[in-house]
DNA sequence: CCGTTGAATGTTTACGTAAACATTGCTGTG
DNA sequence: CACAGCAATGTTTACGTAAACATTCAACGG
């Protein structure tokens, strides 16, 4: 476990307990009992004290601090595409909830989203000032190839680690059959998926339960078609519908699609229109997610809402659990329930 | 400056280098030698304290070594709404610049954008470890309402502290006159603007630039719409804007509108979509920022790009040349060129 | 009026690390 | 062959903080 050559010289920093003891006249314990609010220290003594503190421009050195208590009061978490509508909105909740509880973020960001690359940043983030672990999306990763500091409280958000580390997710059956069952009981004869990448854990288990939900209706089940989350493959895979919708035999024209979420929504929603056909006389579209943006794509897209704050709180209440009391968790699952939102991209079909 | 009564007692932490040392049969220096890499050590006695390393899981104490140091290694970001996608793009940005120089990231939210807001969040990233801080979009914040620890490096960007700290910001300036001008180009008589909130710098000056720009071509100005960012303030405005093009005197039906960002063009399209026209045959729309979705809308939105991943490496490389060279970089400012992107949304008026 | 109590403050020590300085012993040179 | 020079390792110290322990002194009860 050698850490990279790091001649660093120290740095200057700031004003220390000491030098506000001095100034102050009294002793450094003092200053540092004033500092944290611990023991008795006279009302004139403090005065002093603090007048010394806000002369000098004295904070106290948190890596003292940390190095005294063994805490940083800071999470880390480590994500793959911050920028990606679930990960932004679990991690502003998580921020939210951590603050409430005196906690800090760190964020790691994995270049590749492969094991080695979540095993780097674990080593950096070993490096870095953590009490605790939220790994939000690591779908590429096996829980055997990561390799985690001991002792380090993890949690983990819609990934393959869930069967290894105490775990918060969104309802993805629930979800799924919700919006299938929705666009069956429109009267369409089947529904075809777009599926996110076979990596991902809840692509997986929509795609299936998009099948189980059409298996026990006793639907006929269309070829899975495969995106990567994008919109732009979404729009492919639009476009090769729509290609199929409009010269294809009657029986087999898809009239109702379910995408994994609402970005490939948003993609194969384009090529549909691009390609003549209307949302949702010609075709029914419902996505999953339910970004900000969905309400106001045109036509509104009918979708399934993520309560990423839940989550978000979730993912922080199992760390602080895990420190305070100690507690094992590895199989404790926190299931936070969806809920489909109906808009305009679903309609019963055109006869 | 008190912090709050913290009565935290010392948490278990991990084997310490002298625990390996013991184990190895050296001294804790040559530990720490193995440990960062200077100083001579014979291979064989490196190995074996490599060994005893890996026997007991040991990882160097960020604390201790931060105390030493000095220096965490760390920056500090202190966001709005990071889940909006300007927010987010730039962290992602910091994020990746900042692990390419070694250093990680704190983020802290602000729960309201207010200036005693921006000062709660300082106070808790000053109680934090942090080497500099990076501010983004602090709107409503004004500079002398801001209380910094001293010798904090700071950048920021896209806020109203531009003229008190080092800066970086996309060009408005150009951005702006780029998308009013391709409208213009078109044809079209005039253009209406859908501005930010008037707290929001960025917003001010696209709305300066769009008249400024409209003057220098001889044309009207209408008047000044706003919103605040949202696609629910664009829906609404929407629905003003399709009353008065549906209604009004021929002369003077707005034909083409700037929107000061995407999502608020995303809520106008649906509005003008709702009252049954076309984008673009009877309205012209184009927005900015040019966020991932904005090629997927329908019809794909013409739109400024906006460079997010330069800011974020721009805001890094000021923070590292204050901490590295002490340079002192006030009046600092790296402006971030845009670009525009015609997609479909906008086209000639129908005559 | 003496001893006890406890508020107010000071002193010592430890957290884990790594520079700075000290020591050992071997190699090669004049 | 004595000793300079240096590789390899050990010892001391300091980073800033706050518990644990020690001291002082005034107030109060018997």
């Amino acid at each position: 476990m050698t850490s990279p050559a790091v001649t660093r010289s120290r740095q200057a920093t700031g004003p220390s307990i000491s030098d506000v003891a001095r100034l102050a006249g009294v002793s450094a314990q003092t200053v540092s009992r004033v500092s944290t609010g611990t023991g008795p220290v006279r009302h004139e003594t403090k005065e002093r004290v603090l007048a010394a503190m806000a002369a000098l421009g004295y904070s106290p050195n948190t890596a003292a601090r940390a190095l005294k208590y063994g805490s940083y009061r800071t999470f880390g978490i480590v994500a793959h595409q911050l920028a990606r509508t679930g990960e932004s909105r679990t991690i502003e909740a998580v921020v939210e909830a951590a603050r409430g509880a005196g906690y800090t973020v760190t964020l790691v960001d994995v270049e590749s989203p492969s094991s080695s690359g979540v095993n780097e940043a674990m080593v950096r983030l070993t490096q870095q000032a953590i009490d605790g672990l939220i790994i939000i999306r690591a779908e590429t990763v096996t829980p055997t190839a990561l390799t985690l500091p001991p002792n380090l409280p993890v949690v983990v958000s819609d990934s393959r680690l869930a069967s290894h580390h105490p775990a918060v997710g969104t309802d993805q059956v629930t979800g799924t059959r919700q919006a299938v069952e929705h666009l069956l009981a429109l009267g369409h004869r089947t529904v075809h998926h777009l599926a996110g990448p076979d990596s991902s854990d809840p692509a997986r288990i929509r795609a299936a339960t998009w099948r189980a939900t059409l298996l026990a209706a006793g639907r006929e089940v269309p070829a899975l078609l495969t995106g990567d989350w994008t919109s732009e493959a979404g729009y492919r895979v639009g476009q090769e519908l729509a290609v199929a919708t409009t010269s294809g035999p009657t029986e087999a024209r898809p009239t109702a699609v379910f995408t994994s979420n609402d970005e490939m929504a948003f993609g194969l929603i384009r090529a549909l229109h691009e390609h003549g056909l209307r949302v949702p006389q010609d075709i029914s579209v419902a996505g999953f997610d339910d970004i900000p943006l969905a309400a106001y794509l045109w036509p509104p897209l009918t979708t399934v809402h993520q309560d990423f704050p839940a989550i978000g709180s979730a993912l922080v209440e199992l760390l602080l659990r895990q420190l305070n009391q100690r507690e094992v968790l590895t199989d404790t699952r926190v299931v936070v329930p969806t809920r489909l939102v109906v808009r305009e991209s679903t309609a019963p079909p055109q006869v």
